[in-house]
DNA sequence: GGCATTCTATACCAAGTTAATAGACTTACT
DNA sequence: AGTAAGTCTATTAACTTGGTATAGAATGCC
């Protein structure tokens, strides 16, 4: 279960353009505060762009900003634009996998896995992460014992 | 969050043992019966050899094996084994990833994902996909409304 | 209008990973 | 001996990923 550079660099840079607003931030800006290459987070921006997140200005005062208010966009929908669906196995959905004979209920794992990723994912704005104050069922997770030991 | 094809078929070649249990089964009738290429199942099941939850026997009437009860064999194991860590953001683990400013509560997000995928894949067995009865807590989240449900 | 500034768009490249294959070797049973 | 398995290492081909290059188009200032 991997986590690509592509989407933390895609969450870090919402979450500098949450920080921003409502003014423009400029891509180079972003670059540096948070060491993405320019041209990388560029490409990024534009996907954003094109899944309807970031709105973009060009010219000498331009700038990113995000196209709706942060509290209303989740990292799942940060994830999906940049990525694609959140959960896949050998690069489909989980829910269109055959298996055979006993090794069938693994389906359903697949698709519990992805239930479990939508709790986290789509529980958490990118306002909650400029705040600081992650909501509480997910502080209730982390509070757990073991939580942030590595297995 | 990719799975990959390796994983895959690692969980479903360990299936197969389980089912075949307490015989050995040949690695030819697991690739078969999954369609699975077979040197490259070999590959896995000598990983999983490796990582101590598969045991192998040579010769005429030889095959694999588990190296110990399916029961007390999760998917989480197996996954650790062919893969590396559950979750892992940029190729590294979670709590050592160093965030710049306002970023920083993202960590605390990867960790959080860590700890629902381990609420998954360590709560079910490998005895439990070879029976076709999940754990109370797993079928819980697949009756929830929407679960199955592409976003 | 000219110009600097900033985003847009597409193409490209290098490195790494993944899926799959090959072949020579070892063990174990008959 | 002979044969049917697993063992081990190397290799290949395709794909993905991270990162770069370059030409272009909009914006606003002088």
């Amino acid at each position: 279960m991997h986590v690509t550079a592509r989407v933390d660099y895609a969450l870090r840079a919402m979450v500098e353009l949450a920080v921003g607003a409502p003014q423009l931030v400029k891509g180079a800006r972003i670059a540096t505060s948070q060491s993405i290459p320019l041209k990388l987070l560029e490409n990024i921006l534009l996907d954003l762009k094109y899944g309807g997140l970031v709105r973009a200005q060009r010219g000498f005062e331009g700038g990113y900003g995000l196209a709706k208010p942060a509290a209303e966009i989740t990292l799942a929908d940060v994830i999906r634009v940049v990525e694609g669906p959140l959960a896949n196995v050998r690069g489909e959905r989980p829910e269109t996998i055959g298996y055979k004979g006993k090794a069938e209920p693994l389906r359903d794992v697949w698709i519990a896995v992805r239930a479990a990723l939508r709790n986290v994912l789509e529980a958490v704005t990118i306002a909650d992460i400029a705040a600081g104050e992650l909501p509480s069922t997910i502080k209730r997770m982390l509070a757990k014992p073991g939580a942030w030991l590595p297995h």
